[in-house]
RNA sequence: GGCGGGAUAGCUCAGCUGGUUAGAGCAGCGGAAUCAUAAUCCGCGUGUCGGGGGUUCAAGUCCCUCUCCCGCUACCA
């Protein structure tokens, strides 16, 4: 459970992001982990600059494919979900997702919102028949576009079926919708995707069928028995349910105004159109943006249980190092665009970019005080060149959070490289070794504004890579909880001998 | 089919509302330095900016057209 308050005067810093809920059908793969580690990411940065964020992420457990995946294993379908849903939270506790509230759609309190939000979306609810393709053995409907010389994808036979179901009038929000996209040009990310939904809602919405009746496994219908709610009725609704709903409704309608979700393509429509018009149906505020994430291909081909190349993130942590992965993820490619993982990439991002660039730089510096007895006598009476690598440092954050409000991760990233390199090349330059016996004003000015330098960049990165972070701040004897920190200026004092970041193996 | 995005150095890509010799990272070649995890820094690119046509004093950047690639086109999470 959360035990995050929900505060009556709702603090316009305040921020809310979620990852979507996951179906938990199968295992937790590189994919899921990338968008919950996005999601740490500006949530991490955004409590480091001050902001009080609510953080929700958990599992989707309710619908026909989780009921049979529960038979097949020969378990019931609760206890099924316990098991599935636990490696979901052993893979959170394995990326380091940040102070988070998880929820399961099988919670008490989350059958209670959503029962409590399909009423208020009763004025738009109707029951009607729905009609389809209907594969027996598969026992799902079949979509029209998928049959295939009249049968089932699987080969199986499929029959025009007819039953009864609750309809949301989806229709009659098209106008709304388009007239909300084109008011709120940011409210879906990145551009293109947002034209893809555009495009679809303008080609006509037709009214939702909200309801199943064929099987027992998911929230009942209010009054409505053997109803029950279609799986993305119930599980769009945990967005609310982890801000508190149904209680305090105007609070909960006040946070979503400042809520980020981050989803997969493949589920953009369902919240960038659905969601949407169940928000406006139930009189709650739309979210401030959803920002849709590409996929990951695995050395260039697409991942499928039935290839077996699908990247599982507790080998890939276990054998590269957690920072190393989630540094590589969003260094790689846009956030945003699709990309391709290989060990190969991420070996190299991982001796190049953090063990040559980051790591050294922090260790030849720090390694340079310990040799001049690990005791720095600080000097902020800068020249004009040593001045200009400390206002560079200064500036980090904002420049990098000009970049984290766009999701602009790997942007944010470049800017913390860019600072990197900019000290090195300082270092290379001012050749502090050479003033040891000869400038010591000088040669202290040049390590304080390294050191400046190496705290920025230990904030830059302790979104990204929270543990890499706090060994830096170990070593220049920083806190690192707050942004605010960056305004302090050293004071003379003994540094700790540091130890390599990314040590190479031989 | 419809709608949208893209085609720029060996690879991955930047190039906003058109304006000096088209850029970055990586890879490659050469050099400097030696504080540091042999880690760093500097220098080196004759690219038909997919093809063709057009507008303009001026186009990778706008218009037309052709070729190719990708995404979306609903009840599947």
């Amino acid at each position: 459970m959360s035990n995050f308050r929900v505060n009556e005067n709702t603090d316009p810093a305040a921020l809310v992001v979620t990852t979507p809920i996951y179906y938990i059908n199968g295992e937790p793969h590189i994919g899921h982990a990338y968008a919950s580690i996005a999601a740490d990411i500006i949530v991490r940065f955004k409590r480091l600059d001050g902001c009080e964020v609510h953080f929700s992420t958990g599992t989707d457990e309710h619908g026909i494919k989780v009921a049979r995946s529960a038979q097949a294993a020969n378990a019931d379908s609760y206890e099924f979900c316990n098991i599935m849903s636990g490696t979901f939270q052993n893979m959170n506790k394995a990326i380091n997702l940040s102070e988070h509230d998880f929820i399961r759609t099988t919670e008490e309190r989350h059958k209670k919102s959503a029962t409590a939000f399909w009423k208020l979306l009763e004025k738009d609810i109707y029951k009607n028949t729905y009609a389809g393709w209907y594969s027996v053995r598969d026992e799902e409907y079949v979509p029209e576009s998928e049959i295939v010389d009249g049968k089932a994808p699987s080969g199986a036979p499929v029959e025009w079926v007819e039953e009864d179901s609750y309809f949301f009038r989806l229709s009659s929000y098209q106008e709304r919708l388009l007239r909300y996209y084109e008011e709120n040009p940011d409210f879906i990310a990145p551009p293109a995707r947002k034209n893809e939904v555009v495009s679809f809602v303008r080609n006509g919405l037709k009214d939702l069928s909200i309801s199943r009746s064929k099987f027992t496994w998911g929230i009942p219908v209010p009054d409505a028995a053997p109803h029950v709610m279609y799986v993305w009725v119930d599980a769009l609704t945990n967005y609310i349910t982890s801000l508190g709903f149904p209680e305090n409704k105007d609070n909960v309608s006040a946070m979503m105004r400042n809520c980020i979700h981050i989803v997969g393509k493949e589920i953009l429509r369902f919240h960038a159109v659905y969601w949407p018009a169940f928000l406006m149906s139930a009189g709650i505020s739309l979210p401030k943006r959803i920002f849709a994430h590409g996929w990951w291909t695995h050395d260039g081909q697409k991942m499928s249980k039935s290839l077996g190349n699908v990247v599982n993130p507790f080998d890939t942590i276990k054998n590269y190092g957690l920072d190393q992965l989630r540094y590589f993820l969003f260094r790689e490619v846009h956030f945003g665009e699709d990309g391709d993982f290989s060990e190969k990439a991420l070996q190299d991002r991982t001796s190049y970019d953090l063990a040559n660039d980051i790591g050294n730089l922090v260790q030849r510096v720090l390694a340079f005080i310990q040799k001049l007895g690990g005791f720095l006598t600080i000097n902020y009476d800068f020249t004009p060149s040593e001045k200009i690598l400390f206002d560079n440092a200064r500036e980090l954050v904002g420049k990098m959070r000009t970049k984290i409000d766009k999701q602009d991760l790997h942007g944010a990233l470049d800017t913390v490289w860019s600072l990197i390199a900019e000290s090195n090349k300082f270092v290379n330059d001012m050749k502090p070794w050479v003033l040891v016996n000869t400038d010591t004003l000088r040669l202290n000015a040049i390590l304080t504004v390294l050191c400046e330098s190496i705290k920025a960049i230990a904030f830059g990165i302790s979104p990204f890579m929270p543990d890499t972070a706090s060994k830096i701040f170990g070593f220049i004897n920083t806190r690192g909880e707050a942004f605010i920190e960056l305004e302090n200026n050293f004071t003379d004092q003994k540094f700790p001998v540091p130890i390599p970041l990314f040590p190479k193996e031989k």
